[in-house]
Order: C-alpha cells, then structure tokens, then sequence
DNA sequence: TGATTTCTTGACCAATTGGTTAAATTACGA
DNA sequence: TCGTAATTTAACCAATTGGTCAAGAAATCA
C-alpha cells in the first residue's frame, strides 16, 4: 500500500507510465476546473475545494491526483504554454509583411476569443511577479520573441515597416489583441455587444490601426 | 468605552468627521501597503497580516483602523478610482485630432509609469470578475468612456479619424498603454532596458503606429 | 470467479487566516 | 500637569485551508 501510493506519486508529472483511462478522465476535468479558478483568482487566492467544488469531485480525491495544490497550479500552467506559444511562433522572413503581420493578428484575437482562460492564467501569473513562470519568460519565451523581433528588424531595414523597436510592436500587438480576453469583464461592462460583434469588431479596428500604423506603404 | 468604538465604525468611509494626525498617517501607511499587495495577489490573494507586515503595524491594529478586510480593499479601490479616472476625462471635440489623441494617449502612458500598481489592481479586480468594481464600470466609467466615443465619431464623421468603433479605438488605447504596468514583470523579462527606455520607447512607438493608424491624414 | 490494484471519500489534523477583546501605552487638550 | 480619549498589541477564538489516512467501492486482470 505504501508502494503503491509511492508509485503514484512518481506519476504525477515526472515519469512516462501509462495512464488509465480514469486518470486521464480524471485529470482533464481537474485540470479544467483548476483553470478557471486559477485564471480567475490567482494561485493563493483559489482553494482546492473551489476545485473540487467546479470538477465535481471531493477534495480528497483531487489530492489524489495532485499531491500539493502546488502541482495542480504547475500542470495547469504547463499544458496552458503548450497551446499558447505554438502560434506564436516566428513570421516568415521572406513572406509579405502585410500577410504575415495580419496572420500573427488574426491568430493572437483568434486564441483570446477560444481561449480567454488561458490568457488570463497568464495576466494572473505575470501579476503576481511570474513566480513560476519567469524562468519560461527569460527562455522560451525570449528566444521566440527574438526570433520574431529580427523579422522585424529585417522588414524595417528593408523599408516595409515603419522605424521603432520591434519588441514594441510586438507588445503592443500582444496587448491590444490579449485585451479582449483579459478585460472582457470590463468590455461586456461597457457595450451590449455580444460577443460574435465585440470580435467582429476587434479584428477589423485592429487590421485597420496596427497595419496602417506599422506598415510603410510607398504608394499611400 | 463601547460608545468610542462605535464611533469609530461609522467614521471608517462614511462620515467626515475630522481625523487626527495619527489617524491619517496611519490609514495612508496602511492603504499603501494594502495596494502593493492587492494589485499582485487580489482579494482573496492578500491576507491582512501582510499589509500589517508591509507597513510595519501589527494585524489587531490594522483591523482597528479597518475593521475587515474588506474594507480596506475598499478604500484601496475607491482611492485609486480617483487619480484613475480623471486623466480619462473626455478629449476636446474642438479640438485637433492628433494633438488630442496624443495627449490622452501620453497621459496613459504617464500614468501606467506613475501609478502602476494602480493599473494592477485594476486588472486583478478585472480578471475576478470585477465584483466590486462592477457597478462603476457600468456608470462613471461608462459615461466617461460614451463622452470619448462621441468625440471620436465626430472626428470619424467629419473625416479625420479612420472609420472604425469608436470603442475599440479606446480599447486599442488603454491595452497599448496599460501593457506597460500590468506586464511589467514580463517586459523585464525580455529586455535589459531599464526603465527609462522601455517607457521612452515606448512612447515613439505608440505614438508612431497608434496616431498614423488612426489619423486620417489627407496629405500622406 | 477471485485476487489485486485502482479509485473514492469521510473523518481527521495542523497551520493559517480573519477577526475580537481586554489591557497597556501614548497623545493631547484643559 | 492631570485626565481623558486615542492608539497599540498580546492573547485568544472560530472558521477556513492544505493535506493525510484508513477503509470501503469499483475496476481490472488472471
């Protein structure tokens, strides 16, 4: 019995058993439920019976599953970076300005319209200092970025974009696009659009601002 | 002695009665203290001996200046609320478009540098939800935000601004600048740059992309 | 089917947390 | 300077919270 539950605990996030058929089940509806409060209040501000509660299951057994809240917290974040950095990836050098700067739009609105928890797991983190997440931050992170930042800079150089920091137009790309997700409480305050048009909306005024805004077009 | 507390419940927000020096001094060490922490746990995040330990006061004499925590989340909200919507105040419909603009947008730019904690709270109030800050959102902010949007459809109809909602051009405005508060953490994690540059660049490049997206400029 | 492993939870525990109280200390006006 | 009101905190309390455990229920497999 002792072994048995050593066993599991090696489990958890480390070695590669394969799981059964309830511990997948079991773990995505945990994890899905530790999402939505973690995105909503934080690490410390979230309880482990809010995600017992929210998945339906006792307390008791979410520890189970995850020894500490700690863990939980982690997973969620981890399996949150994996859908998050993949569309974030480099724009082709050699492809239009235009096209590339507009696909990297569209998907950033497109991932905080689908994935709006997610986004906000982040804002959350980045709240609180990144305590866990820094390390990605100053790694994986950085090295997309400045992938994505000589792009940029090539573009510049090559008169297809206007002058300025390329890290910049990247946070604000990234800031007026996560926008929709992180205040969408504060939105819905503010207008009765709902929530096909509120997007609607955003991609265009976006598409209008930021590609006029950046883009050098020689013959306008 | 009974009588004395009671007098000092009611003074907590409600009424003016004069307060002494002491009092004073205290709630502002006390609310300074309360913002660092709520803007980077939350509410539920925050617990009140670490804003007794942040102003160096102990738990009990916290809790007799704000008799629940609540309540000082409260004033931290409401005191924040002033230096934040002031700056919102609506443009000048008479006035130039792009001098206009930029003024609101150098202001919020100003003030993520100043008051960034503001912002933080702000955000963590947002992304739980907003449950106190609901029904200002939905009143004085609203009517502030209504009041811009008239003045940039007016500026649309009369073809000087871009034809795009209104709102999300405000949108656009507020993510741009509050960026630079709310994911401090992150851009320091990307950068070397200390602050002064981030902010100064960060204001060429607003400047550049979010007036040339949105002015319509007749002559270029 | 029977044995064994996995899953589930009620009961429990210790630490933390929001909040109270009484008593001591300090500030201050007459 | 004295007395009163304001300030401060140690000690305490009840509720909440993260986490454990033993024992029962369900699934799995030989």
């Amino acid at each position: 019995m002792k072994a048995q539950h050593q066993q599991h605990t090696q489990d958890e996030l480390g070695s590669h058993r394969k799981l059964t058929r309830t511990q997948m089940q079991n773990q995505e509806r945990i994890l899905a439920a530790a999402l939505t409060e973690f995105s909503r209040f934080g690490f410390r501000g979230t309880t482990v019976d809010q995600i017992a509660t929210g998945s339906g299951m006792s307390k008791a057994n979410i520890l189970y599953y995850f020894r500490r809240k700690n863990d939980i917290y982690l997973a969620v974040l981890e399996k949150t970076l994996e859908n998050w950095l993949e569309p974030l990836q480099s724009m082709d050098p050699a492809g239009d300005p235009q096209q590339e700067l507009w696909k990297y739009i569209k998907t950033k609105i497109h991932l905080s319209r689908t994935a709006p928890e997610a986004s906000r797991l982040f804002a959350s983190e980045i709240l609180q200092g990144a305590p866990l997440l820094k390390p990605f931050l100053e790694s994986e992170l950085k090295d997309v970025v400045d992938a994505n930042c000589k792009v940029l800079q090539q573009w510049i150089d090559e008169g297809k974009l206007i002058d300025a920091p390329p890290l910049h137009l990247i946070f604000m790309i990234w800031a007026a696009t996560q926008h929709y997700a992180d205040f969408a409480t504060q939105i819905n305050a503010l207008t009765r659009d709902n929530e096909e048009q509120i997007f609607s909306d955003a991609e265009t005024t976006l598409k209008k601002v930021l590609l006029r805004g950046m883009l050098r077009t020689p013959e306008h």
